[in-house]
DNA sequence: GTCTATACGACGATAGAC
DNA sequence: GTCTATCGTCGTATAGAC
């Protein structure tokens, strides 16, 4: 996963990164349903008998790339957590955060927050129960002691202001958006944050 | 068992009508690539040959069902600017009515604002680009001429106005809000509004 | 660990009787 | 129009050689 782009290797860890690479970029463009281990064999340049040895099944390759993603994110907001201070410099980080994996990785950020995980993923928690949206909702939450947010149902606070950067993130993964995404950063940002700040 | 299949209406409009719904209920459930035509025939108490007469396949089960729900809301929009005026009545009014048809048939709004659409209806637009969404989105851009919502990008506007309340609808839709739905209609609007009006 | 070949079950769709 | 029975295909997963 992390070193994506070297030599053609044989190795193991070549050829599980090689898998959850070219299984990713197939989930999110064709959907999982759509997509046959035979195709991730085909687009991964491995057989697939190397793919049931790496991954118990299908399933597995989508549970691991579930879980390996979510924990990337837990940790990039870990790194904003220490390096901002106020409930207003973390979401805002948080928000270009957010657009600049769409922008970067847009795989990612469809994989994490636009796929229903539910329908290929049984047992799995809806997305908004994972550690980044809680970390997200905790963020808000501190905000309203420390005054900077109004005081109110952290869920819908959380929802209003980090609602607007969704709907314009999964317009920019659907296609529809005329400008592109940074562009709508600055403004978004305001309002999602207008939505919520004490005056 | 036997007489119970004496008092099952035969009528080929009531045959229809049977597997949309239950193709609905099973659509949203587990998903569409999770149901199979046996068993939308099985919950329909319909054959599947009269499910084959009634559909070309089932893409055209999901794709029909699409179009009416769809119809259906833009009637229901319809409505909505006929009896309201300003764009602030109006889109107040939308934000009740997502809530509502949540509440009431969540089904309908599951299959509406939360599919994947384009992993089982290739060719098919987003939804954010279908007759609703843009009908809201000529709603707030009306509402900048008439100086009640801030000039900006109408894009951002109503993914900010409406983004609160469809994270909290895909929420509730996942089970996971600690109140009933309607108890966060208020706050949701006060916040969603906030966000883009002209003080 | 990686490969090819294959078993086997499930599902979409059709045929044809009533 | 509705039904039952069946066909053909596709895809997951395994077996077993290298």
């Amino acid at each position: 996963m992390l070193n994506a782009n070297r030599d053609i290797q044989r190795t193991p860890a070549h050829t599980r990164s090689q898998v959850l690479t070219h299984a990713l970029n197939l989930f999110t463009g064709q959907g999982y349903f759509n997509t046959s281990v035979h195709d991730i064999a085909h687009a991964s340049k491995v057989s697939v008998g190397s793919i049931y040895h790496h991954f118990k099944d299908k399933e597995g390759i989508a549970r691991t790339l579930y879980e390996e993603l979510l924990t990337q994110m837990v940790e990039e907001i870990t790194d904003i957590l220490r390096n901002h201070t106020t409930a207003h410099s973390r979401c805002r980080a948080i928000t270009e955060l957010l657009f600049e994996i769409t922008v970067v990785t847009p795989e990612t950020m469809e994989f994490i927050i636009y796929a229903k995980h539910r329908e290929f993923l049984p047992g799995e928690f809806p997305i908004c129960s994972s550690k980044p949206f809680v970390m997200m909702r905790e963020i808000v939450a501190e905000g309203m002691e420390t005054g900077e947010i109004h005081t109110m149902d952290p869920t819908v606070a959380t929802a209003c202001l980090f609602g607007g950067s969704i709907r314009l993130i999964t317009g920019y993964l659907d296609g529809v958006l005329e400008k592109r995404l940074p562009e709508y950063l600055e403004e978004t940002w305001t309002c999602g944050w207008r939505a919520v700040a004490v005056v």
